[in-house]
DNA sequence: TTTT
DNA sequence: TTTT
C-alpha cells in the first residue's frame, strides 16, 4: 500500500469515442488521445514526437464523452495506469497500457462540436450505474475564522 | 468552467491533527503540513525554504487522521486550493488559504506511531457523511482483448 | 526532505498579467485566475463557487504571459505554492498564497487573442536569466528493444 | 499543442534498478515500481490490484537510482508517459509504455537502505550530462508585499 | 477579477 | 517483481 497512481494529461482526440453499452446500463467509452511534444534534436531542428494514449471512461463520464466528444476536440483528463494482458488472435501474449479516466474536462480545440457542453466539469461518480453527476465540493460563505470554520452550511465538505 | 484545481503535495505534519465533531456526526480535521525545498544562493551557500501548507480533511479522512495522523508523520495529499476571507478579531480582513484534501496516504516517516495503519491510501467518499470507504477501482482480470474488455467482471469500473 | 508542493490548475484570467522587469533583465508576471466549480445546495440548487489563485511566472514565461495572455484566457498552470508574509501599509502582517508555475500552457478560450501563440507549452528553464526554451524531451525512434532501448538517438534524454 | 503528460506514482520498486551508462558518460536506470489498489467485489470481498509501471531515468537521476534505490524501496516519481513500439526477437510488433521519470524522491520504506540519502527530492536537469543539480526554486524572505515583491534577492526565481 |  |  501507500501508492499512488495518477496520470494527467491534456489532448486531442484521435477518433470520435466507442461507446458500448453493457448489460445493467453501463456503458464503457474508449477514445485516444494525442500529447505531442517539440524538442531540438542535435543538429538544432525543431522536431515534435507525438504520444498516444488509450483513454477509458465509464458510466457518466463514458455518457458525456459519446453526447460531447468528438475527434480533434481537446480534452483534460485525470485518471490511472492500467495495463492489460491479453492473448491476441494468433494467441501471443500482449499488453496493453490504458488511463481509466476519473475525471474529464472539455476544453474545446478543434472541430469544436460546441453543442451546448463546451467546457463542462465531470467527475466519476462513486455510485455504481449513476450519471456524471457533480460530486464536488461546496461553499462556505466563511464569515468566521477560515481556520476554524465549523458551521456547516449547506454542504461543509 | 473547464477549470481544474488540483494540489499535490508531500510533506510533515507540524503538528497533531486538531479534530472537530460537528452536528450530524460529521468530522473534520485541521493539520500543517511543511514542504521544504534547497536551492543554492547567489554566493552559492545551500539554502533552505520550508513551505507551510493547511490541510483540512472532512468526514472518513478527517477520522483517519485522527486515529492515525502524529505530529511528523509523512503523508502525501491531494486536494484543492481553498482562499477563505474572513474578519479576524480586530475587524480587520483577512485571507487564508488551505488546501482541501480529498485523497491521503501515509507515507509513515519520522515518529511513525505504527499503530496499524502505515501506508493506508483513504479517499474522500461521495456520499455524505460515510467513512472513508474505498471509492476505488476495480480488478478484471483482462483474458479478453484490453482495449475491448466488455465482459463486467466483479466491478467493472 | 522527501517533499512535494506542485500544484495544477486550469482557469481563465480575471486581469491581464502584470508585468515588471528587474535588473539583469528578468521578467515577472502576475495575474489572477480563477477557477470554479459547481455543486448542489441542501435545497438541490445548483450553485457556484469561484476560487482566484495569484499567479506568478518569472523570466522566459513571463516574456510569454506578457506577449500572448489575456484577460479572459484560458490556461493550464503547473507550479508550486508559496506564502508569502509581509506588513501591510497599517503594519500589520499579512499571509498572501501564490503559485510560481513553472509549466504554463494556453488553452484559448474567450477572446482568444490567437496573435500566433495558440496552445504553446512553456516551462521554466533551469539557466536563470535564459528565456523559456523547451528544455522538454526527445524523441527515440525506437526501433530496439523499448525496455532495453540503449542507443542514444538525438537526444536519448 | 497545448498538451500535458504527466504521471505521479507513488510505489515500491519490483527490483534493483538496471544502471547503463552510455557513450558521452550518459547514465539511464530502468526498474519496475508496483501501485495497489484494493477494492470490494461483488461479493463484498476485499480485493487488491497491483499495476506494475516500467520508470525509466537519465543523467543524474539515473545516477541516484544506482546508488540509492533498492528492490522494495518506496519513490515518489513524477514524469511523462512514453509508449515506444519495436520488433521483439520474432519479428512481431509490440508495444512497451514506460515513464520517463523527471522528479524523483525516495520516501523509505522497506528494506530501507538509509546509506544517507533518505528523502531526497532530484530533479532532472535540464543541463545535458550534468548531475541531478536542484534545479529547484529559491527563497525570498519577503519582507515587502506579497503580490508586489519585486527585489531580487539571492534567487528571485 | 474570469468563465459557463 | 514490490508493499500492506
Amino acid at each position: 500500500m501507500a501508492s499512488v497512481n495518477k496520470v494527467i494529461l491534456i489532448g486531442n482526440l484521435g477518433k470520435d469515442p466507442e461507446v458500448r453499452h453493457l448489460e445493467g446500463g453501463i456503458a464503457v467509452a474508449r477514445f485516444p488521445i494525442a500529447t505531442s511534444e517539440s524538442f531540438k534534436d542535435k543538429s538544432g531542428q525543431k522536431q515534435e514526437r507525438t504520444e498516444w494514449h488509450n483513454i477509458v471512461v465509464w458510466r457518466g463520464l463514458a455518457e458525456v464523452a459519446e453526447k460531447y466528444l468528438k475527434k480533434g476536440n481537446s480534452v483534460y483528463i485525470e485518471g490511472r495506469l492500467r495495463t492489460n494482458n491479453y492473448q491476441d488472435k494468433d494467441g501471443i501474449q500482449r499488453y496493453s497500457t490504458e488511463i481509466v479516466a476519473d475525471n474529464m474536462t472539455m476544453l474545446g480545440g478543434r472541430n469544436e462540436s460546441s453543442g451546448g457542453a463546451g467546457g463542462g466539469n465531470y467527475q466519476e461518480s462513486a455510485a455504481p450505474s449513476s450519471a456524471a453527476t457533480s460530486s464536488g465540493p461546496a461553499g462556505n460563505t466563511g464569515k468566521s475564522s477560515a481556520f476554524h470554520n465549523d458551521e456547516p452550511d449547506d454542504l461543509p465538505f
